[in-house]
DNA sequence: GGTTGTTGATTGACGAGTCAATAAACATGT
DNA sequence: ACATGTTTATTGACTCGTCAATCAACAACC
């Protein structure tokens, strides 16, 4: 059964799975048996690829955090205007591929392991920065020394309907929360151009 | 050894420490024998008095939401006009009791907790459900149809301004936390009044 | 024949919950 | 005052299950 160059499909099947479970379950304590069987392998397998679980979960935050940062590139790269980059960012923030069920469950997940991992912490103030970083550079031009401020606002509005989606059953409004979190961006920017 | 009457003080006692075994370990991946060695007992007490480890962890986000609730009816004592009672239920969600590391970490597990097990999400939605009512109460008189929707903006940045403080080490910035919602508020109350 | 992939079986640790036993406080009848 | 029985408080020792991690062995490919 054994294919050759098995390794990155494995890995990627891994993490998936991980993602899946942590969802499913809604916390971490899930086993590494449970995420390897959905995996479709042995949990020795996974064990032997990624050496411990803490590994595993890191995997997975790593792939959420990199899908969402690419969709937040993929919306920043129409956008030229300081107003549609921001708007951009929030929209980007909202997009299918990390604002659904799993993910933000995982998320929220991982939001608790930065407080006891400083791996995951590390991972988390990477994300945090780039966002901030992001939401300032359009900002500047519009507010321009408010924009730090209106940063935080927007960033933990941002959390906050990340989170609150996570105690909804089934699919999250996508529509809803984007609007919500532009609305706010409308009102900062009232005055503005 | 025996003191008559103890039950209630042990229970007190269980729950403190429970949160702050919690608070300290950033997570619900505690033991009893940890919880009940800091309260002074023996875990086979804690069982005794509570029956099970989701018991104690109920039990401690009660007594959370229950200081949470005082504090928030403590600073709508004394505000009579709607824009001061609105602002109260801001203030009173920072207040000292609740916007403090332990509890907000706990307060953050809990939200996990809530994912899996139905008790807790029921007694997260009977917070919501309160901040909600609280905040509409107050902005209804000041915006109409909007106060649904504005309240809805609050209470999800109330909570991010929470998770990210969770994230900080140390005794978060209550001023600057309230500043921010604050600020939020009177741009959506802009031109009322 | 060595490298890569894969697993079943095993180990070792840990932790929730139970239980039997002990001891102090209280209650009651004498 | 005192014996006796009942309730409350308390714990050490134990059971039982679970799970991460390891290992030895086997299978396919080059």
């Amino acid at each position: 059964m054994p294919k050759l160059g098995a390794e990155p499909i494995r890995r990627a099947a891994l993490v998936k799975a991980t993602i899946e479970t942590v969802g499913e379950a809604g916390s971490l304590d899930v086993t590494v048996a449970q995420i390897a069987r959905r995996a479709g392998m042995s949990s020795a397998l996974a064990h032997h690829y990624f050496g411990s679980k803490e590994q595993i979960f890191l995997a997975a935050m790593r792939a959420i955090l990199s899908i969402y940062g690419a969709e937040v590139r993929g919306a920043l790269a129409t956008a030229r205007a300081p107003r549609d980059r921001v708007r951009a960012v929030v929209m980007g923030s909202f997009a299918a591929g990390s604002f659904r069920h799993e993910a933000i469950a995982a998320w929220l997940n991982f939001y608790v392991l930065a407080q006891s991992s400083a791996d995951a912490r590390r991972l988390l103030h990477v994300y945090q920065r780039r966002l901030r970083s992001n939401l300032v550079h359009g900002l500047r031009p519009l507010v321009g020394a408010r924009a730090g401020a209106v940063a935080e606002g927007l960033g933990a509005l941002i959390d906050g309907v990340y989170i609150r989606a996570a105690l909804v059953g089934g699919e999250p409004d996508r529509d809803a929360a984007c609007d919500l979190v532009l609305a706010h961006l409308e009102k900062e920017l009232e005055g503005v151009q």
